[in-house]
DNA sequence: GGCCGAAGCTTATCACCGATAAGTTTCACG
DNA sequence: CGTGAAACTTATCGGTGATAAGCTTCGGCC
């Protein structure tokens, strides 16, 4: 898992290969299929590997806000995945299947016992994680000068100057407050009352 | 184009491969080299045009609410993502790089008629199609009966059948519903007047 | 009318990747 | 001492994206 995640974050995900990887553990790009059944699954051991190493908030403290708890989690699983090269996309590609069944349990209680459905706590969690995902994915993503931003000021097209100047001050403000913003008004708009 | 998209429909996404698109227009694989540069810009071109195709929704309607504009740019961009085999997907890594200006010149000033600020208006759109994207990749992306549903009712761990049966319920609502009430939810967490 | 150059395709060939098969070393244990 | 499983090797396969070099076709121009 060491030497997958260093290959990773130095090679990114799609110029992940096995053969890099048992260099880097001195041993010949076979000897992996005596540990894995394939790619998939070593993919699978790295993305529950980041997961493990870098989502720390997971469960709620005692007499936490409910909505707190849900901006935490999203934070930390977003640590998360920033913490590795193309992690988001790590993530969603050979992402966690069953999730632990420990932490799915005492999460969905904490937010019944603020006033949620249970299929309304399990939406809730849904939501949130999907968008940290999405949002994650896409900074991640994002890289070179091809977005709207990042443009030599001259050969802005008539007519979007304004545009063009809202998109460098959303940007200035960086990809955390980008983050925070979506989260915040999703957590807000959730509610335990009406679910829907 | 339409190769492509029916080669990718028929093989998924990893599978694609130059040598399946060229047999389908009875040519051979070097040629498509001939009309693009790599197979990354194949891909971005495929994307595109999903969007094309797909993403019908993209400006308001005189006089719309400004929340309902936003859903129903949502659901149209979702929408195009499912109509192709792993759309979202596609979208995520060959995604719309430089997005259409005038659409997007149209969307933000659109919010701002209803107080957004410039900024304010340009995180909507970016949390809204976010959380789209990564809602939607996660419901095509999860086959199998690998999730924490579709187990046989035997093998349920000790402890956890009120989450199972919660998780039965939920998605016996259905995808569309999971994804409508994380949508509305971030929908209704926004607001053009506190801006965060 | 005949050349010409570009567009569009071909064949040939690379390096690389994931995966499998079959053989070899090592070593704990009865 | 032997045996058998675990861990690794070499060899090889089919497939993939990409490049190089050559052939054909055809519209425009002197």
């Amino acid at each position: 898992m060491a030497a997958a995640i260093a290959v990773l974050d130095e090679r990114g995900l799609d110029k992940l290969s096995l053969h890099a990887i048992a260099a880097r553990l001195g041993v010949r790009q076979p000897a992996l299929y005596h540990h894995f059944q394939d790619k998939d699954a070593i993919l699978s051991a790295v993305a529950a590997e980041v997961l493990e190493r870098g989502h720390t908030d997971r469960l709620p403290e005692s007499g936490e806000d409910w909505r707190a708890f849900l901006v935490r989690n999203a934070r930390s699983l977003r640590r998360a995945m920033l913490g590795v090269r193309d992690g988001a996309r790590l993530l969603a590609v050979a992402g966690p299947r069953a999730p632990e069944l420990g932490n799915a349990i005492a999460q969905v209680s904490f937010l019944e016992r603020h006033g949620f459905t249970g299929a309304d706590a399990i939406l809730a969690f849904v939501a949130v994680s999907r968008y940290t995902i999405g949002a994650t994915l896409e900074q991640q993503t994002a890289r070179d000068g091809s977005d709207i931003t990042f443009r030599t000021p001259d050969d802005v097209p008539p007519g979007a100057e304004h545009l063009f100047r809202l998109a460098a001050e959303v940007q200035a403000l960086g990809p955390d407050h980008e983050f925070a913003v979506g989260l915040t008004a999703l957590v807000n708009g959730l509610s335990p009352a009406r679910g829907r």
